[in-house]
DNA sequence: CAATCCGAAA
DNA sequence: GATGGTTCGGATTG
């Protein structure tokens, strides 16, 4: 598929230098010097280019004016054929690969309504080497199915001379289960030489319309076609057709299901799996529903029209943010295929959500639920009845030894027929062990949601064969504009390092540069001053130490409670708990375990201290705590995300690669170098005497390392934790009435510029 | 590919 | 029924 998309590349830059050693403009090899591959002004603009809103250049991407009238009519459809890169304000960037296009034959969309409407949305007449690239991915597609029927996987496909293609790839041949396939099928072939096949490709009926309200800046052809086949492709198949030509099929086996679905991608048929669950009679209805009460928000439908669009279910992938409602398109998608359901998570906790929400959302009998996870393990019904599961990723991939329940369950899960497998956080399925899931469990249709489409491997890119084409993304920006997530302003606030603390960071090793980095007394003291601030707003705000050292640190300076990996289950619940209901606590401190292990109460500020390396993932999933919000009615900012960095240090260099996937997605970070009210507050760590005793506790720590006191050390602190944190509530409740006071009478003027900002008048 | 860290499972 | 030493796995970096 790369050389698909070298090839391209290759007619885009041909075309630039055919033209520029034909003209004497020297202007334009002024361009090709600048611009290089790149220098594109040699195509031609339409006389009405100004109403049409993309461009669109010969490497297949795709500029997207967002102002355009036309945004609208381009946005849904871009969406569902190409790559967003970048969505930032005034132009938005996709990209079309094969797998886009991929995912947009997979939602109803034929080659021909793709190019055509490409051509009237372009500024500029569509490049002959994108119309050859849509033809050679989108034709391929959909003519092999993936079908499981009573507990067996075949391969099902109308054209003789590709399954016979297939057939010769030795991949294939090594997951066939019946030996004499080729043979068979062969045999079989030559009776239906004479059988039409071109019936895919046909464009479909036009259906007529109500006349779409008329807006003069939207070109005619733009508007009809939008109506007629973009916010209309619920198309019947040529289906009565197809259905009376022969079907060619041959069973594989499971635990080769992966190879053959990659393979197939390679070949450039890849499989396609789409489930008839209204016309299964082997596997029996659940009998659930949405409660009458349950409504959906627009991109909520919009994403499961995309996975229901044929009245089939399609295996796939949902891109939202969290908080945008995630759990509810998963419940809806169940209910909808009324079948026997698997839900798998990362966490227990996230398998009790799923659980509620189940409950919450649709009708389902409580016994209808089954749990699987360490703690909870419901009775597994013994009778045919279906079932939702819910359990987690390691559960179910589990390779050591088990209670006698525990394997009663898996034999329960992996004996079944599942109407849907939900995956949630699905980008972790790539990793090792977790995608060993996929060829445990058996389901006619897989559907995988997720916030954070990216990884730091480059295992991402597996998802395609793994589970399927990524059905929607959602639009961050425009989700805040409508109000469904908070509206967040994003800063990287640089601590300068102390003097003495830099000195020594000089001269360290990588992990005691990182150690003092994170401690650095000006980032203790900014977020002290942050955090400070806030509460005196009364803000809600969670502190983010990756490093559980630092986190204790910050803890006892600062009087925080504490929360991490260590802290048992009831002691989480004791200061969830108090930080959601009780208003003297306004702060919690959290370590990594926050990422995705638990449900945190709302809160709208996030200050993030240390971090996992430049895991763009964790930044966004951490933004997403604070995404969960009120309405916000007016302009005004409603959650605030403050990362900070200290100065010179490798932290910076990391956090430019953190912040990559958020800034794609919209977001735009303000840079703070210094804060100049912090000189009056009273703070931590306030003199050189006690920054020098931080630091001298930190070098012998790391000095320590592996050694047994270091180990007295932590268990020192453990063994405090908890007086620690009956003092720090002691100190909230009643102690800190400075801070309310500084900040109660500040007025806007002397309020710091970047506040200011924030809550304009 | 090993090393690191941290969290989760039995 | 909670607790804890132990082992495993995931995510990331060098």
């Amino acid at each position: 598929m790369a050389s698909v998309e070298q090839i391209l590349l290759k007619i885009g830059s041909q075309r630039a230098d055919q033209f520029n050693t034909r003209g004497n403009d020297n202007s334009m090899s002024y361009m090709r010097k600048i611009y290089g591959d790149r220098d594109f002004s040699y195509m031609k603009l339409k006389p009405d280019h100004r109403s049409r809103p993309i461009w669109i250049s010969p490497d297949a991407h795709i500029y997207l004016e967002a102002h355009s009238p036309v945004y609208k009519h381009a946005r849904d459809f871009l969406i569902a054929i190409a790559e967003p890169l970048c969505r930032p304000e005034f132009i938005h960037e996709y990209q079309i690969t094969a797998y886009s296009l991929y995912a947009a034959v997979s939602i109803g969309l034929v080659t021909n309504d793709i190019i055509e409407y490409l051509e009237r949305l372009s500024k500029t007449t569509l490049p002959d080497g994108i119309k050859e690239f849509i033809k050679l991915c989108t034709l391929s597609y959909g003519k092999v199915k993936l079908v499981l029927k009573q507990n067996r996987y075949f391969i099902e496909c109308r054209h003789s001379e590709i399954v016979q293609k297939l057939l010769n790839d030795s991949v294939i041949q090594a997951a066939l289960v019946d030996e004499n396939t080729k043979a068979t099928i062969e045999n079989h072939a030559d009776q239906m030489a004479n059988m039409t096949t071109t019936l895919l490709n046909t464009a479909p009926e036009q259906t007529v319309t109500t006349e779409p309200p008329v807006d003069e800046e939207v070109p005619k052809d733009i508007a009809d076609f939008y109506t007629n086949v973009i916010d209309n492709h619920d198309e019947d198949d040529d289906a009565d057709a197809l259905r009376n030509l022969q079907i060619l099929s041959f069973e594989i086996k499971q635990e080769h299901l992966e190879n053959v679905q990659k393979k197939c991608i390679e070949l450039e048929y890849p499989l396609l799996a789409e489930y008839d669950f209204r016309n299964d009679e082997f596997n029996p209805n659940i009998k659930m529903d949405l409660k009458p009460t349950t409504g959906l928000r627009p991109y909520q439908e919009k994403s499961l029209r995309k996975m229901f669009g044929n009245s089939r279910a399609r295996s796939g992938i949902i891109v939202l943010p969290c908080g945008a409602g995630k759990t509810l398109v998963g419940v809806t998608a169940a209910t909808t295929i009324n079948k026997r359901c698997l839900v798998l998570a990362t966490s227990n906790v996230s398998v009790e959500q799923w659980r509620s929400q189940f409950r919450l959302w649709s009708t389902i009998q409580d016994h209808q639920i089954i749990r699987f996870t360490r703690e909870t393990r419901d009775q597994v019904p013994t009778k045919p009845d279906p079932v939702v599961c819910i359990s987690t990723y390691s559960m179910v991939a589990y390779t050591g030894k088990r209670t006698y329940i525990a394997e009663e369950a898996m034999r329960y899960i992996s004996s079944h027929e599942w109407g849907l497998l939900l995956l949630d956080e699905v980008h972790t399925i790539p990793a090792k062990m977790f995608r060993r899931v996929l060829t445990i469990v058996q389901s006619h249709c897989k559907l995988g949601l997720t916030a954070t489409l990216v990884r730091e491997d480059d295992k991402i890119t597996d998802l395609n064969f793994l589970i399927g084409p990524k059905l929607y993304e959602a639009n961050w920006m425009e989700l805040q504009a409508d109000g469904h997530i908070a509206k967040v302003q994003c800063a990287e606030v640089w601590c300068a390092m102390t003097g003495e603390f830099f000195a020594y960071y000089l001269t360290s090793n990588i992990s005691r540069r990182l150690l003092l980095a994170v401690m650095n007394p000006n980032k203790m003291r900014t977020c002290q001053f942050l955090v400070e601030y806030h509460k005196a707003r009364g803000d809600k705000i969670i502190i983010f130490s990756d490093n559980v050292c630092a986190l204790k640190r910050y803890a006892m300076e600062m009087k925080i409670p504490f929360l991490y990996g260590e802290t048992s289950q009831s002691e989480r619940m004791s200061i969830l708990q108090n930080f959601q209901y009780n208003p003297k606590v306004s702060t919690i401190l959290v370590s990594k375990v926050a990422d995705t292990s638990f449900d945190l109460p709302e809160a709208n500020v996030l200050i993030q201290v240390s971090s996992h390396g430049a895991s763009r993932r964790q930044e966004a999933q951490r933004l997403g705590r604070i995404l969960r919000a009120k309405k916000n009615t007016n302009d005004e900012f409603n959650a605030y995300f403050y990362s900070l960095v200290s100065s010179d240090t490798i932290e910076m260099t990391y956090s430019r690669k953190r912040q990559r996937f958020l800034i794609n997605q919209g977001y735009a970070y303000k840079i703070v170098h210094n804060i100049p009210e912090m000189e009056k507050a009273n703070l931590c760590l306030p003199d050189d005497k006690s920054r020098s005793d931080l630091l001298k506790s930190l070098l012998s720590l790391s000095d320590a390392d592996a050694d047994q006191d270091d180990v007295k050390d932590e268990d020192d602190i453990t063994q405090n934790r908890v007086n620690r944190r009956d003092g720090t509530m002691n100190a909230l409740s009643g102690g800190n009435q400075l801070t309310y006071t500084t900040t109660s009478r500040r007025n806007e003027e002397d309020r710091h510029a970047l506040f200011r900002k924030f809550r304009p008048r």
